[in-house]
DNA sequence: TTTTTTATGATAGTAATACTATTATTATGA
DNA sequence: TCATAATAATAGTATTACTATCATAAAAAA
């Protein structure tokens, strides 16, 4: 008995809605498990046909190419967190809390239920942390993006930076400060873990805390009138 | 006559140094040029191979693959922008000035002399701004690290958060906000170019001050006592 | 100057990747 | 049950990311 939540996405994305069939779930659930796993660049159409005991065909029914797939599965973590930040803000009046709860969802979305059952959130999480930028670092962008591939990413931050307009409606840089909240949070982590050098965060017990406290620290700071 | 700078790097980035002969120049040269206007997934080393007059087999004598030139080209521009903010704040006392020599050159280093033949400074720029994070968002990471391939980009940080904290010594994420400014220029200038609606920047004529002043306010508020 | 060493070029070859195409088989649902 | 759609099985191609070998040219040492 769970909560059935279907993130439903821009059709542009895949060649066949992989939510709706047995094999397009087993599609997603794994290349997150692989993709987490064994980085991007590792991974195969080929590699996840072995993994679900398919083909390679068989996935290209289904995405055009990983490139697209891994937009598809950015993009489902985009509209997710929206999905979480809105549940959680809901009856929320005080923006300042707002922001609060944005930030957490930030850096502890996968610790949120309800859990969908062909996606782990917390290995997704890693993936957007380790490879989300690459979905939009590419020759592609502009033509992706005229074709809405980044909606779901732009959705998000307007709807922060307008949480960020009503803290402090004389703010000049509500969508930076929002966008940067969200790219902040995922190089934090990722720096901790590899690269601690650059960064003050240490991540050895409590984690993601130490990250909460810095981005809401930045955010109070720079919203104070 | 131009002064004669020589950047040099970790050994382990290449094979054989590049600089040090004519063809490696060409190498470095030419494969800026290529990543930058056709991407670095795109970029071959047959490609740079053909553009250059050589073999592949003559650019596998240099680098071991393509993911270590973008690396060394990489690393360039971290020493680089180092080189160049030990010559713009030398003499310079006030931290807060030295601060905001530091911002301008994180987001115009291009426009700076002296130039390195062999090096389009803007060019190399534009690859930090769109496949810089890919240097140090694989699975090697760690490994890498630990052979000291970001080691400059540590020291480029290191000495930022030196200067931050002699502005606010009690501030907390000196490293975090040294590092967040770096990368905070770059996506701010990849994102007014791909996907203006991320940001607040606009970049149609007078390009990059705005992003210039952005970072300075953040950095000003942040800073303030 | 001749010899030796080193750098580069020319060429070939391999395993893996990123696909496309075709045909057979199995579900599903009208 | 018949038709339609989904998947599997298989094969094939161009490109990528290399490695290996040998010839030749250029530079350095003798």
């Amino acid at each position: 008995m769970s909560v059935e939540i279907k993130i439903s996405l821009n059709k542009g994305l895949y060649l066949k809605e992989p939510q709706d069939s047995k094999l397009g779930r087993k599609m997603i659930k794994h290349s997150i498990m692989l993709i987490e796993k064994f980085g991007f660049e590792a991974f195969t159409f080929k590699k996840l046909a072995k993994e679900i005991n398919s083909t390679e065909a068989s996935i290209y029914r289904y995405f055009e190419n990983k490139h697209l797939l891994l937009l598809f599965l950015v993009n489902w973590y985009w509209e997710w967190v929206s999905y979480l930040i809105t549940m959680n803000t809901m009856n929320v009046i005080d923006p300042k809390l707002k922001l609060k709860i944005i930030i957490h969802s930030f850096v502890a979305a996968h610790k949120e239920n309800p859990n969908v059952e062909y996606v782990n959130e917390s290995k997704l999480h890693n993936i957007v942390i380790s490879e989300g930028m690459k979905a939009y670092h590419t020759k592609d962008v502009d033509s992706e993006n005229s074709k809405g591939f980044f909606k779901s990413y732009k959705n998000l931050t307007t709807s922060v930076s307008k949480v960020i307009s009503e803290v402090n409606p004389d703010f000049k840089y509500p969508y930076a400060l929002a966008t940067n909240l969200f790219e902040m949070s995922n190089n934090s982590i990722y720096f901790a873990q590899h690269l601690p050098k650059l960064t003050d965060i240490s991540l050895k017990e409590n984690k993601v805390v130490e990250v909460e406290d810095m981005l809401l620290y930045f955010t109070n700071k720079l919203l104070k009138k």
